[in-house]
DNA sequence: GTACATAAATGTCTTCTTGACATGAAGGGG
DNA sequence: CCCCTTCATGTCAAGAAGACATTTATGTAC
């Protein structure tokens, strides 16, 4: 029970969030520089250590309102696991809670405390090199983007990529980014208005600068879809959070 | 960076397991006798302390080895999340991994080390009443059953339920137990017949005591089902691991 | 061996949903 | 007033799901 081998990990945890919104026709999250060691200049993802007495949903809303300013009463929060390979940080044995954010379009964010700046970037971006981003960030926005691509399917989740009110083609645009599909625009309508609770018109309308004029809407009281949104087969990855040698 | 307040919490991480299986057509979980304080002589779920060194999802191998004498080579063993409060462990600050873990039919697991007994248990029986359970382990129990029951609608999870070969029956009986509702056996095998990849028989037939041999088979390649397995509207909770005021 | 009971396997029909594609409606600019 | 642009709505065929009847393959009783 205390030999070395099964000495219990003295740990740390911190909570990191991926905090995902469309901007300029792209699926961007949000990085910070770091200001510290380790990792010090690297792109990572806002978060920070869980303090005293602190719940991790609690911890993963201070941390988002530092970053960002806003309260997580808006907008989507949602754990997406824990991550603690042995090695993730040199400064020791650090085990991570990630939460995925989702955000409607955002004013460009104030840097934080302890970052030296702090800026949306597309997610392939970040992707492209597994190394751009410090620790195993790369993996956790990988697993943040994989879970909200799954989400779009059977959740309103879209709408809350989008303001207060929207248009369809707005909400259509979603999920094309998100997804990295296109979507036939009338089947897509057809679709959302026949899901009851998914959206409702607002009776405005938003005047484009030439064309007719777009029903605005705003978010249904539903919270998942049924049937689901279909996007043809394909996936990508383990069904949800599958360990190695799962099956 | 340093004040009371912002103290940086010292947090002991363990790994608890919630291993599912269907037996004697309910479904149960994998129950131990907790033979230590706290909690002592209560039910709660298998796990243990994260040791040093070892990653989260070793760690939870090695507790289901211990608990169950599997290795995870041939089940499922997905990481369900991070369950955290500040209170939820008297010893201290505690931060559990949970891990759900899908078996077939499995003999009767013989007590590990600091459990005074193991059994299996129908999982209603373990949720009737939120204090069953030591710890939060009612809770993630809960979050357990919550995801199996998603992951058979587009998963071949199910299958992993049965033993190595299986009848349609056998098969359609996992999604009946675990969905709690009654399926067409017709339009159930045509449904997983047509879904590729899902299963291949195995040429063998199983001789019942009376009524028509059933056709034998075994898992296909497959892991995701599109179009997903479909059960009616409901699901119940939020969309998959939401945060209070998420939306 | 013949009839019966039991349970698996297969088939049919209707209804709903999707995917593909065409047409009409509402605005601004020349 | 016509044209251009964009949103909105409609139609049709193909596919999937839900409901339900029939046939096939075994064991058992007479």
């Amino acid at each position: 029970m205390s030999s070395a081998r099964r000495a219990h990990a003295a740990v740390k945890v911190t909570v990191d969030l991926a905090i995902l919104t469309v901007r300029e026709g792209r699926l961007q999250v949000l990085l910070i520089e770091r200001g510290n060691e380790p990792f010090r200049g690297r792109a990572a993802l806002p978060g920070g250590f869980l303090r005293d007495g602190e719940d991790l949903d609690a911890a993963a809303r201070r941390e988002l309102r530092e970053e960002t300013g806003l309260d997580g009463s808006a907008l989507h929060l949602a754990q997406l696991g824990a991550f603690g390979a042995p090695g993730r940080d040199p400064r020791g044995r650090v085990v991570t809670i990630a939460y995925l954010a989702i955000a409607p379009h955002l004013p460009v964010p104030v840097p934080g405390s302890d970052a030296s700046g702090a800026r949306w970037e597309p997610v392939e971006a970040s992707l492209a090199d597994p190394d751009r981003l410090a620790f195993d960030h790369g993996d956790i926005l990988r697993t943040a983007v994989d879970r909200a691509r799954r989400e779009l399917e059977y959740t309103t989740l879209a709408t809350v990529f989008c303001g207060e009110t929207f248009t369809m083609g707005e909400l259509r645009e979603i999920y094309e980014v998100v997804w990295g599909v296109p979507l036939d625009p009338r089947n897509f309508s057809r679709k959302v208005k026949k899901t009851e609770g998914f959206v409702i018109p607002s009776g405005e309308q938003r005047v484009q600068e030439t064309g007719r004029p777009a029903t605005l809407y705003r978010r249904g009281p539903a919270t998942t879809l049924y049937p689901p949104m279909l996007r043809g087969a394909d996936q990508g990855g383990e069904p949800v959070g599958a360990v190695s040698p799962a099956r």
